[in-house]
RNA sequence: GUGGGUAUAGCUUAGUUGGUUAAAGCGCCAGUUUGUGGCACUGGAGACCGUCGGUUCGAAUCCGACUAUCCACCCCA
């Protein structure tokens, strides 16, 4: 297969028969965003390349090594987004959303890019969706977050995963815990690994996230964040479990997780499965402090989290989760003969022009082969027009999923009575739901 | 960037110690007598067996390189 023919690596097709998935998740998304009062913002594929190194951070991987950048032919570097909170809060600046009044909520459905080694659950295009609030200090509004995040998995039927949140402090009590952290580490410097030698100076937290068993081993009895926070990041952690208890959303406190974008503040949280395979976060998330105020705005509390979408649909599928499929065509009339084919032809533009699924013939087959595709594209009713029919001004419609037959005019009188006493009534019975 | 696995029709796979025109199921198309789908039956289309090179009288099968893809490390959603 020669390069025309093939996709980049990293980038997924989503063909017509999966596309229903997406929008049904798509769909619980925002609508449950909407409830909590978010409204969607979209923001460019790119953006100016030092947006992201501000904001996640110079020395993080996705800065120093996953992203997609290149000049402009005017000399500018831009950046695809590797995620969406940056080109968020950006837009927040740039129009000055703050003088609507806060807190501003903002969800978004977008695409990603990050260049790194695809696997299960990674791609180099990927979906997230995700949510931001601006404005907000009080630990209601995490509780609100983490809520928001939880009840999308609840109404998916999503089940085995698992909410875990920490703490990593303000920027105040960090400081003081990474010296802590660095000084225990640098005594055990000889058991740890290469990658985490270098982070002991560049960033000692990430330590705590290695996978490399004799660091794990070491971390295990590293001090804990939670014993360094400060007086008022403490108070406002036990707020935010206390808002989920009132929430009656379970969650465990992992005491280890440190999320890699530098943005992140206080309040961490991910949601993690153990049926994806390695890639186990679904969602992260998180408050952001300092961000808004690090890219020149004044002081704004904000946080936020992001869902991996390919990764949810990954998570559906392993639990056996099914998807509705949607029924698309109403209507799917069948055609013998000259006549009966401008028929067919003219009432399928004047149901279409009635917003109603109508499709009939177009590429020349027998009767019985109509049938077939009629059944292969599941539609609710089908009819038959033969000339004959059109001299009694008579057809029959059938009902496809019971095979029962109704005789119908071919004249004016058929929409009325098709929609009116048929595809209502059909309707009704099947009463679709999400 | 480091490892490991896999590569045969659109999909899932079979192919016996190398031996003629490379199988099957699903899917697709057409038919099974007059104008009605699902079930069943019949037939058909569709594969340079990932690519290049080597061993051999002979390679889908053995060897090598490359490429693609998958999984894991790492990182993150």
């Amino acid at each position: 297969m020669g390069v025309l023919t093939k996709k980049v690596k990293g980038a997924e097709d989503i063909l017509p028969a999966d596309s229903y998935k997406w929008q049904f998740v798509e769909d619980v998304m925002k609508k449950e965003a909407e409830s909590y009062g978010f409204k969607e913002i979209r923001t460019p594929v790119f953006e100016h390349t030092m947006l992201f190194n501000r904001s996640v951070g110079e020395t993080t991987d996705v800065v120093q090594k996953e992203m997609y950048t290149f000049d402009t032919k005017g000399g500018e570097s831009i950046t695809l987004r590797p995620e969406g909170t940056a080109g968020a809060a950006r837009a927040y600046l740039e129009h000055a959303l703050y003088n609507n009044g806060l807190p501003v909520k903002a969800y978004y459905l977008l695409t990603c890019y990050r260049y790194e080694k695809a696997q299960a659950g990674r791609q180099r295009e990927f979906h997230q969706f995700g949510m931001e609030t601006y404005g907000a200090a009080d630990a209601k509004a995490d509780a609100e977050m983490i809520c928001a995040a939880s009840s999308i998995f609840e109404r998916l039927g999503v089940k085995n995963i698992d909410l875990e949140i920490n703490s990593i402090g303000c920027k105040n009590c960090r400081k003081d815990y990474t010296a802590a952290l660095k000084n225990y580490f640098e005594s055990h410097k000889s058991e740890l690994c290469p990658t985490c030698l270098s982070r002991l100076d560049r960033n000692p937290m990430r330590i705590l996230d290695c996978k490399n068993e004799s660091c794990k081993n070491i971390a295990k009895d590293a001090p804990t964040v939670l014993g360094y926070i400060c007086g008022d990041c403490r108070e406002h952690f036990e707020k935010v479990k206390t808002f989920l208890d009132v929430a009656d959303v379970e969650y465990k406190v992992n005491p280890t997780i440190v999320r890699g974008l530098d943005y992140y503040t206080k309040t961490v949280f991910e949601f993690v499965t153990d049926c994806i395979g390695a890639q186990s976060t679904v969602c992260g998330g998180g408050r952001y402090d300092g961000l808004i105020e690090e890219l020149g705005g004044q002081p704004t509390p904000s946080l936020g989290f992001a869902m991996g979408i390919e990764r949810l649909l990954m998570v559906l599928d392993a639990q056996g989760i099914e998807i509705p499929k949607p029924q698309t065509c109403d209507l799917y009339i069948a055609s013998l003969g000259e006549e009966a084919e401008k028929k067919a032809f003219k009432f399928i533009k004047e149901l279409r022009n009635a917003s109603l699924a109508a499709e009939g013939d177009i590429v020349g087959r027998g009767l019985r082969a109509q049938m077939k595709y009629a059944d292969k594209i599941n539609a609710k009713f089908s009819m038959v027009i033969g000339d004959d029919d059109i001299s009694a001004n008579r057809a029959s419609v059938k009902n496809m999923a019971t095979g029962e037959k109704f005789e119908v005019p071919l004249d004016d009188g058929f929409f009325k009575e098709f929609i009116e006493n048929y595809l209502e009534n059909y309707q009704k019975s099947v009463s679709i739901s999400i």
